[in-house]
DNA sequence: AGACTATATTAGAATATTCTAATATACTTA
DNA sequence: TAAGTATATTAGAATATTCTAATATAGTCT
């Protein structure tokens, strides 16, 4: 087996690495969609605001903008992350953008983040 | 109150904004923490790496190496990262160091990566 | 000791992230 | 229509991330 890596130990296992490689392909795709969940999880600002969202229905840009002690513009920034990341939905009544967790994410993102 | 951002709505929501501050100021640290490790579990690599962690009780920097078909050094790099991170130990055998899950973490990375 | 093996560290390039400041867009109301 | 309000977008600076390539460290074995 051709190997990347600079070692070429005898006491290599190769049914565990055959495991765990089809382990991994098995999950591929599942585990780089939450990888990229994380990865927006990752940031304080961003989890702070999902996590209002686990407790409060719906928030607009200047609430959380007023909660956070953020301006707008980073705080617009970090929602269109959600958004597109599929964590959050927005939805405009008037001059206001209402966001809020999307329905089917709801579990899952409270069980990632209450544990 | 003063405020960051450049709207100045009427309809402002002064007991929704105190209460999610509230909220926050309760988790804050507990927050910090956990968009760490979400910020680690955010690269796919690493998440790959953990994930096996959960089946494989351990695995050397040759076998993650080979599984992940990557060359050593950015493997040992991800490595010390999730060690630096409290989510993995390591313990030498002779040349070979090995890595494993903490064991404080195995149930909560379980239930973050698991569902 | 000297050669070898496994891992760790470092410098640096390419890229990505996150803020600020400025500006654009969309809706409301006089 | 014009002014005002809430939000979105953009450019760009500062910083962070992640790899490659090279080198260092630590243990093994003859």
């Amino acid at each position: 087996m051709d190997s990347l890596n600079s070692c070429c130990r005898v006491e290599i296992d190769n049914s565990l690495i055959s495991n765990a490689q089809n382990l991994l392909k098995n999950e591929e795709i599942l585990l780089d969609e939450k990888s990229k969940i994380f990865l927006l999880l990752g940031n304080s600002v961003r989890l702070k605001i999902v996590k209002l969202f686990l407790h409060f229905e719906k928030m607009c840009v200047c609430d959380l903008s007023d909660v956070l002690k953020m301006k707008q513009s980073p705080i617009s920034q970090h929602l269109r992350k959600l958004k597109d990341g599929a964590i959050l939905d927005s939805k405009r009544d008037g001059m206001t953008v209402f966001y809020s967790l999307r329905g089917e994410m709801k579990e899952s993102i409270s069980k990632i983040i209450e544990g």
